[in-house]
DNA sequence: TCTTCTTTGTTGAGCGTTCAACTATTCGAG
DNA sequence: CTCGAATAGTTGAACGCTCAACAAAGAAGA
C-alpha cells in the first residue's frame, strides 16, 4: 500500500531536488575554480580552523562534517599531501589520530573565505525575504532531527 | 568588501548543508541496495518513462534531470548495458541521439517506485507540516530561478 | 586475567562525476 | 553557397566517494 506522492508533494520534491543540486554544484564549481578544492575539503579546513589549537580527532570531524570515516580518511590524505592539513597520534587513545589544520591550510582557507562567503550570499540568500531564510533553516533543522531519529 | 553571514545566515546555511546531504545519502543509499542503482539514474528512468513513447533526446534528457552532458552520456551507457535504456538515432538531427526506456527498464522502475517513495515520504515529508511544504516549494523555485538567471 | 565485543581509523577496488578535448552536424551571416 | 560559429554528443583521464574488509586498540564481563 504505497503512500504516493500528491501533485502538491512531487512538485515540492521535484523542486527542491532541483534547486539543492543547482546550488550545491555551483558552489561546488567556484570552490574548485577559485581555491582548487571541493566543497567537501573546504568544509574539513573551516571545521578545524574553529577547533581549539586547529586540531580534531578524526571521528568527531567525520561527524561534524557529515562524512563517513572511509571519505575523512581519504579526504585527509588528500589534504596532506596539498599541505594543509598533518596527522598526529592522539596521546590519550592509541587508536586514534589528531587532523591539525597547518598555517599553510589556514591561509590558503583564508585566502578563500571570502570568495565563497559571496556565493553563497550571491546564489542563497539573495535569492530569499528573510522570512524564508529563518523559514528554510526551520525545515533543516527538522529534517536533520527527523534523519538522526531511529 | 566581503558581505560575511551572520550568525542566522550562518546557521540555516550549515543545516540546509547537513540537511540535504544527510536526505540524498538516505535515499541513495535505499536506492542503491533496493534497486541496485544511483538515484541519479532512478531520475533518468523516470524522465524516460514520462516521456512520449518513452524515449527523449539526449540534450532534453540532461537539462529535466538536471546533468552535464558527459555525465548524461556516462550514465546512459551504463544504463544501456544494464538493459534498462536503448539508444536510437535521431531522425531529424543527425547529430542526435535519443535515449528510450526498454521494457526491462520501465519494469525495473515499476519495482523500485514504491519502496523509492515510500522513503521520500518518509525522510522528508513525513518530518515537515504542510505549511513547510508549501514554504519548501517557494524557497526551492525561487532558489532554481534565481540560480537559472545571468 | 582472558575473552569477547566495540570502536577507531585505514585500505583498495569499483563506480559515478568532472573536465577538457574531440568529431560530426547544423546554423547563419555575408 | 560558403565558411566560420554554434550545437549535439562522446571519450578518457583524474578525482572523490562508497563499500566491504581489515588491523589495532580499548571496554566490559566472567
Amino acid at each position: 500500500m504505497t503512500r504516493w506522492l500528491n501533485p502538491d508533494e512531487q512538485r515540492t520534491w521535484r523542486a527542491f531536488l532541483a534547486a539543492s543540486r543547482a546550488l550545491m554544484e555551483t558552489l561546488d564549481r567556484e570552490l574548485q575554480r577559485d581555491a582548487g578544492m571541493p566543497h567537501a575539503y573546504y568544509e574539513i579546513l573551516v571545521r578545524l580552523s574553529e577547533a581549539p589549537e586547529r586540531r580534531l580527532r578524526m571521528s568527531e570531524l567525520a561527524d561534524l562534517t557529515g562524512s563517513s570515516r572511509s571519505r575523512l580518511s581519504h579526504a585527509v590524505a588528500r589534504l596532506e599531501a596539498a599541505g594543509w592539513v598533518r596527522r598526529e597520534d592522539c596521546p590519550t587513545d592509541r587508536r586514534g589520530q589528531l587532523a591539525l589544520l597547518t598555517e599553510e591550510g589556514f591561509a590558503t582557507l583564508a585566502a578563500a573565505a571570502p570568495g565563497h562567503v559571496e556565493g553563497v550570499r550571491r546564489h542563497l540568500f539573495d535569492a530569499l525575504s528573510t522570512a524564508q531564510v529563518d523559514q528554510l533553516r526551520r525545515i533543516s533543522e527538522a529534517l536533520t532531527d527527523h534523519l538522526s531519529r531511529p
